[in-house]
DNA sequence: TTGACATACCTAGAAATACTATGTATAATA
DNA sequence: TATTATACATAGTATTTCTAGGTATGTCAA
């Protein structure tokens, strides 16, 4: 009954695009295979995410026919969205660092 | 303008907590020294917390006069709070795992 | 002594985030 | 041809954390 804590969303989708154009449902699924199926990723957690990065500049949307025949919408990391992307993993990591911090017991020496 | 994202506060709560007995004032204080002051977790998220952890028997609440004459609340990690303190620091381990798992492009040999 | 500040606890309401549920539509497959 | 997988989307709900406010005591400087 617990939600599940998929937090980081943004910084997710944004790591999801920095090596190929995806579209949403492929990101799903990637996202799924790269971390173990830990993230189940909704979609009505993506889209809503996904143009929001669109409005923001971060991430632009084109829609290309897929070899199925059927249009898909990819959407691709601009320039401001890899700037995006770097800040979004610093602060990943700083948060990370602070909770294991807390975990260890604290930074002792600073 | 953007919310500080501290969304494990149970984990660090607990974590807090298994060291030593600790009141609420000093949770937050230690808690910023601990993280290097990434953490500034306010009274409204953590009293909130600490009244839940209580009512699900993971902490007991003790009052205690302080050196300074003055009274405060001491809380203390039972025995099923150790244990759920053990199950949220393999969670976090997981979720934190897998993130840095999709960040270096995915899991690639599992 | 009084005014400011740090300490110490608490709650109501707002904001942010992600989920559930649902709707639409097409392609593949049994 | 009926079911499943693919593919996009939004409305409403739930959860978590924050903001803002309240109450009260101890310390210290002016």
């Amino acid at each position: 009954m617990k939600k599940q804590a998929i937090e980081h969303t943004r910084l997710l989708a944004l790591s999801l695009l920095a090596g190929e154009d995806m579209y949403g449902y492929q990101m799903i699924v990637e996202l799924a295979r790269r971390s173990n199926h830990t993230f189940d990723m909704k979609e009505g957690t993506l889209y809503p995410v996904l143009h929001g990065l669109e409005q923001e500049g971060f991430v632009e949307a084109y829609r290309k026919q897929a070899p199925t025949g059927r249009e898909r919408k990819y959407y691709h990391l601009t320039r401001k969205g890899q700037g995006a992307l770097r800040e979004e993993e610093a602060a990943w990591r700083r948060y990370s660092g602070a909770v294991n911090d807390v975990l260890r017991g604290g930074a002792e020496a600073v």
